[in-house]
RNA sequence: GGCGGUGUAGCUCAGCUGGUUAGAGCAUGGGAUUCAUAAGCCCAGGGUCGGUGGUUCGAAUCCACCCGCCGCUACCA
């Protein structure tokens, strides 16, 4: 009996990089997914990047770019990570989609007929500079409890304390410097406690594991409070209908992406997506952080249940990632980026640690970096991939790399590694991977001690054939261990599947066996953690956060000329900028703009006919360095041939400022 | 502050509804090997199960309190 389903996992804020801590979700779930893949099951894997919101809509404007384009880059970025780590996702899509805006309209619409919508007026702090609200989190002052300068509008971190943003003592907006001011305005609510009774349904079916259940009461006890669902433009993200000014709340349309990422694939794959996601057909899956419970326990399943649309079947909650028993900190390198791991490490390793430690309830797991190298090493360079290390060469070299039969020790040997499937899918199933991976190691134990046992090394010299038995043993029994590992290593199995000259694995491959088969000859797997490697990847991490941090006070974050798009080295190398001289400098006749220069780059010369008579006089220039671009194509000008240009700062006018070089700087050196 | 989770050998973790001398892997020490990515095999040392008190014939396992750590405390993505 097969079953289908729709898994997701969270969707990644397009506000910055992945970094490990977030790999532990997607890895967890990519695992799960490719678990079911192989055990026959339909699973869609869907994602998709979180694009909207005020923190979208500053960090695009201070990169001078739209938030458009930065969403479109930052998605780019994402989906290149995860591709590298192996997270293999059937649609990552984005909430600025099409798509989406339908879907968010048509649940809003379904809880606004269901009567669970209401306006109320609300205060909020509103910058009069920027002429836009902000949220508590971008509005800083010092702290009302224990006096703390510089923290955010909603929690202070040096004390700890809660309190409101109007509480603050001195508050400014993070955007502009100055003090907000407090504005009236009318904000739709979604009344959350009209579900009450429908969700207490939904825990009690086992929607989410035992302790978020706990969590859950506690804040079903709290009482379900009417849930802020707009936001006042300027925003990015969704209008709500019938409004010119007032958008979704990021957090509103965000989980309603998995519908939308969901939409997409249908649509380009020929199924019907009311079907798929409403016929209760497939079973719907969300994977998350123990942090956004609140809004997939309780505003996502009520808004859906409000709409008339089929909600999920359950929730996985996971906890965080901790490194060295410590929170990810950046000064002290532990805050990893995913491609910063990338360009030092094999992605297996954290694939295979993480479900080394991952057990399914909402702990957090640590991530210790010297166990991180010896487990790897042990388990899966020093017990899994020694078992056809140690024999494949064997086979090759003197038996003609071609198995035989298995005997009655090996046979025995093949079963008792597979009755341990039924377990181990159970433990796949329930998230519970560190037991797998203690039973895979344990039995990778067993077949070492086999080989041990059986001394193919001896019998190749006296007994051959009884020598290609073992060998013929041990391999199937890497092939049974490499199903199990499958999901959680897939290069790893694809690797053993092309040594084995055998076509993909799947969890129904153990009932059968590669009997009077030829093999490949063997490479290696895998490769051995070196520290070293681990050691350079926290100090590069040090090394790339340290930087940004100093610079992320946004004392004047806004750009008046928006940042050109992405150029590469090759591009800029393009541009040959020269150390000039000038030698001559001359008003044009009939040019109330333009200087004559002439520029000496060392021995040869241009003439450049530069927009800069507003701003200097001629006489000033003579004899002054400046950076020309010498291999600018020459352009035929009213005055006659300008060969160049000079670099210069400023919007124009009076207002333009030569670049000079620093002392020491010749005519002709080129500008790097 | 309130609440949820968690605290078991050097490290990372198993120990379900309480029951013989508390387990695994890694790391450490010793030994026999050499097919294998200094991998594999055998043996050994190592823990008063965060603390205190209680329930019980008996508790790491149940209860109370205390301490440490992680998190949540809703308009913050």
């Amino acid at each position: 009996m097969t079953r289908k389903m729709l898994v997701t996992s969270a969707l990644p804020y397009a506000n910055g990089p992945i970094h490990i801590g977030h790999l532990v979700e997607y890895l967890q779930t990519d695992i799960w997914v490719r678990f079911q893949k192989a055990c026959g099951n339909t699973c869609f894997y869907f994602c998709a990047d979180d694009t909207h919101g005020t923190p979208i809509m500053i960090r695009a404007k201070s990169e001078g770019i739209t938030p458009e384009t930065l969403i479109e880059r930052v998605h780019r970025e994402h989906y290149k990570d995860f591709s590298d780590f192996a997270i293999a996702f059937d649609n990552y899509y984005t909430t600025h989609s099409e798509e989406n805006r339908i879907l968010s309209e048509r649940i809003y619409n379904g809880a606004l007929e269901a009567g669970s919508i209401v306006k109320k007026t609300i205060e909020q702090a509103y910058d009069d500079q920027e002429k836009m609200w902000l949220p508590d989190r971008f509005i800083k002052g010092t702290c009302p409890r224990c006096k703390a300068e510089n923290q955010y509008g909603d929690s202070c971190d040096i004390c700890a304390a809660h309190y409101q943003a109007t509480e603050l003592i001195n508050p400014v907006s993070a955007v502009s410097g100055h003090p907000p001011v407090l504005k009236e305005s009318t904000h739709y609510f979604f009344r959350l406690a009209d579900f009450a009774d429908a969700l207490k349904e939904l825990f009690a079916a086992g929607y989410v594991q035992s302790s978020v259940r706990n969590k859950l009461d506690e804040w079903f006890a709290a009482g379900l409070k009417d849930w802020d669902i707009s936001r006042d433009g300027p925003y990015f993200g969704f209008i709500i209908p019938g409004e010119d000014d007032k958008y979704f709340y990021v957090w509103l349309d965000a989980p309603i992406g998995y519908m939308a990422s969901c939409w997409n694939y249908c649509k380009q794959n020929g199924l019907d997506f009311e079907k798929v996601w409403n016929s209760g057909e497939y079973e719907i899956y969300h994977f998350i952080g123990k942090d956004i419970m609140y809004f997939h326990a309780l505003f996502w399943p009520a808004l859906l249940i409000s709409a008339k649309l089929r909600r999920p079947d359950k929730l996985f909650v996971h906890g965080f990632l901790t490194v060295n028993g410590q929170k990810m900190s950046k000064s002290k390198g532990t805050f990893v980026m995913a491609r910063t791991y990338l360009n030092h490490l094999d992605p297996q390793f954290l694939r295979y640690y993480y479900a080394s430690k991952l057990s399914g309830d909402v702990g957090d797991i640590d991530l210790n970096v010297d166990d991180f190298v010896n487990r790897v090493n042990s388990d899966l360079v020093g017990k899994l991939a020694n078992l056809p290390s140690r024999s494949g060469p064997m086979l090759t070299k003197t038996l003609g790399g071609t198995l035989g039969t298995l005997d009655e020790a090996g046979r025995a040997l093949i079963d008792e590694l597979v009755q341990a499937r039924g377990v181990i899918v159970q433990e796949y199933e329930t998230l519970n991977y560190a037991s797998v991976i203690r039973r895979i190691a344990a039995l990778a134990d067993v077949c070492n001690k086999y080989v041990e046992d059986n001394q193919p090394w001896s019998l190749i010299k006296t007994h051959p054939e009884k020598a290609r038995t073992v060998l013929t043993a041990v391999l199937n029994a890497s092939r049974i261990l490499t199903i199990y590992l499958k999901p959680v290593l897939p290069d790893f199995a694809a690797k053993m599947e092309r040594f084995l000259n055998i076509p993909p694995l799947s969890f129904a491959d153990t009932d059968t066996v590669l009997e009077n088969h030829t093999i490949n000859p063997y490479e290696r797997l895998i490769e051995r953690v070196e520290k070293e490697k681990v050691d350079a990847m926290i100090e590069d991490s040090k090394q790339q956060t340290a930087a940004p941090v100093a610079a992320a006070e946004p004392s004047k974050p806004t750009l008046d000329e928006p940042l050109a798009e992405e150029c590469t080295i090759e591009d800029f190398m393009k541009v040959d900028l020269r150390i000039a001289k000038i030698a001559s400098a001359s008003a044009v006749e009939g040019a109330d703009k333009l200087l004559a220069l002439e520029l000496d780059l060392g021995g040869v010369t241009r003439n450049v006919f530069a927009g800069i008579a507003k701003a200097y006089k001629p006489e000033d220039l003579v004899g002054r360095l400046v950076v020309c671009v010498a291999n600018l194509k020459p352009r035929k000008m009213k005055f006659g041939l300008s060969e160049g240009m000079v670099c210069a700062a400023g919007p124009g006018g009076s207002d333009i400022f030569l670049l000079t070089p620093d002392t020491g700087a010749q005519p002709g050196q080129r500008v790097h």
